[in-house]
DNA sequence: AATGAATGAGACTTCATTCAT
DNA sequence: TATGAATGAAGTCTCATTCAT
């Protein structure tokens, strides 16, 4: 019993033991914060640790540098949205429209209550820095999205429901506002007293255009 | 004999002076490209002063701290927004809608063939370390080129060529792709073997998108 | 199965427990082979764990610190080569050269085989480092080696059977090609595509020398 | 004290620049006294500033990193040495014996009175860390003064001066003490009241031990 | 007796900024 | 006006050492 390790992980804590699985995601939590709030450069380590609860340190057990740190970050945001973009590809037959609809409004919400909104500033933001990590966000989420609306405007435009448009071009201008958004919230709202985005009805408006754009027969009426 | 490095040294002075009022811009035009290429924090004084030619000690002559040259990198990359904000606005009665075309083919130029076209990035970037620069750039930039627009849409309401569409959502509509095509062309473009962005292609599309969106009776043929 | 590493964890303990006085040892024995690659300084405590089997905490229970490790590990080179000396001391009456021609075979084994070569090169390498340390070795190991050739050559030239030599300066002469091969096998051995140093062949020559210098009446034939 | 810059040094020169190419060379002598009092890697490149007269970061002017110093420190100490090998080299025709003479007193006053001397202490301490410099000693240092004494040893042997003994072995021997006593010096001398090492004593006494063992005919007297 | 997660002092290194020339 | 050598604060990273389990 005495050289055993650590952990028995489950019955009554009487002391309350440190988490240890916890860790790494909360090392990633705080970096998370404090690299939206500075960006990459700026981030402070000595920050992150003291967010985190540990010692500078302990950021070295799981981590071995900042670059990686900055990537665990950016990859953490990343598995939210490859579920979310599951979900929505799964949302099967039908007319696509509403799939588009569902699949817009469930980003805006992402864009307008979660932090990780930032995230798409920050790797804009350090792109140049971080080749890889760039090339990384592109394939595995920006092309992911991509092809998924792509897909579905193809699926709509066989089915006779949607116009015959340029399927490219117009992935980027159903994106473009919900981009724009994220970063807007973490760089301009609030300031100067303007009112802060209003993201919700944004996207609306989005849609409304939307349905003028896409939907054979539409908008005449 | 203009984009020479420094000192002369001896020889008589040509009648005129070294265009020292050339230096400042001579600077900021290399704090430019280093910023651009690196942001803020990664960019190295020392890589400005070479790129433009002087020393590091000479910066200091012009511009009292490395905030101080960032800020002036921005601002001198909004003049030209704010003559070219000038021109369109000044394209004065007649439809609309033609006025918004050039002004997004106008843009769109611009995003597409000049390097400060990354500025936004860079404002958005370092917006958290800079809310000064932020706000002034909101300001001056933004809210003005947003102001631009709204007038122009009103007019077109008013004149019953534009359907009545929600004026500030709209703007933000018309603002995103652009927005997001000069980030993108800093960030993502070229990455993975992709084709880099078709920003003019994107531009006729999104313009064919508003004409369903914004005029009257449109889209139904 | 003795150089297993730790936690036998389970099973009925074989009667013997696990020889907890090995422990030690086989710490001494991983640090031993950490000094020697690495330098005390560049010695990482986590390898000497690792190499030992133990975990890094383990190492705390037998030595209090790396110094006191690193001392451990120079005075467990000692005890065999005071063993050695006894040995060699031991070899009583009889004509004198014999037994100093043993002793040198003696040591060149040692140094062409063993790893322990290296300790006096670490020692030397700390020497300024650990004063103690060095005082030790040089009081438990050199002087008391010193001693031991002094005390041969003086009974030689008491007997007759060596010329008059100045004791000092040939202990020294006699020491310095062993010592200057241990250092040279574990500093520059194999650089450059050189053969290995041929401990024994030296040895052989020096012997030949010491024959000449030594012997009364050698050298002529 | 205050905010002043850089070291007026002294008295009067009123203008007197600063010998700012003796720079590398200050910095070079103060590094060669740290690394030599505590070994490469307990030396604070902090005290070797201070040390210099200059700050942390004016070393990084000089030297890219610890590593490259140190490297330089040693190969500072190496010209010196391949010069004095030269003159010994440019001593011509006649006997041989004298040259080697001349040429072990030479190196023992280097020995005895530099405190270079210790550089081959700290090479070999660092060999196995520095793969690359202890390969650039031994190309450089070691096997250009084997061949000089090897070449010295065949010509006396070719011109009958010298006994036909084996050369490659014979040089390590002469070399042995010289390279004995440089260690010994930066590591035990002085050790627990002992007189310090009679550097030029030991060398009489291996000159006559040569004596015995090179020249033919010699020792039967 | 043993573990290994956690610590934090300390080292190297960078770079914006200064100032004598 | 211009230089560039020099500075030193600050940040990243390492690793010997501790301690709750």
């Amino acid at each position: 019993m005495p050289g055993r390790g650590p952990r028995p992980e489950s019955e009554s804590p009487p002391r309350w033991r440190r988490r240890k699985d916890a860790r790494p995601q909360e090392i990633v939590a705080a970096a998370m914060d404090v690299f939206v709030e500075r960006g990459f450069a700026a981030a402070k380590l000595e920050e992150v640790a003291a967010r985190a609860g540990v010692s500078k340190g302990t950021l070295y057990l799981y981590f071995p540098s900042k670059d990686e740190l900055f990537k665990a970050v950016i990859r953490s945001a990343i598995l939210p949205n490859l579920e979310q973009a599951e979900t929505l590809a799964a949302a099967g037959g039908g007319p696509c429209f509403p799939v588009l609809e569902r699949l817009l409004r469930m980003v805006a919400h992402l864009v307008a209550t979660t932090r990780a909104a930032a995230i798409p500033r920050l790797v804009m933001a350090e792109a140049g820095n971080f080749p890889d990590l760039a090339a990384f966000y592109h394939r595995e989420v920006i092309r992911r999205a991509f092809g998924l609306l792509a897909s579905l405007l193809r699926r709509g435009i066989a089915g006779g429901e949607f116009r015959p448009v340029t399927v490219d071009a117009t992935v980027r201008l159903i994106v473009a506002p919900l981009l724009m958004s994220a970063v807007w919230r973490s760089s301009f709202d609030g300031l100067d007293g303007d009112a802060p985005l209003d993201v919700p009805a944004l996207v609306e408006t989005h849609i409304d255009n939307l349905r003028r754009v896409l939907l054979r027969g539409a908008g005449e009426k």
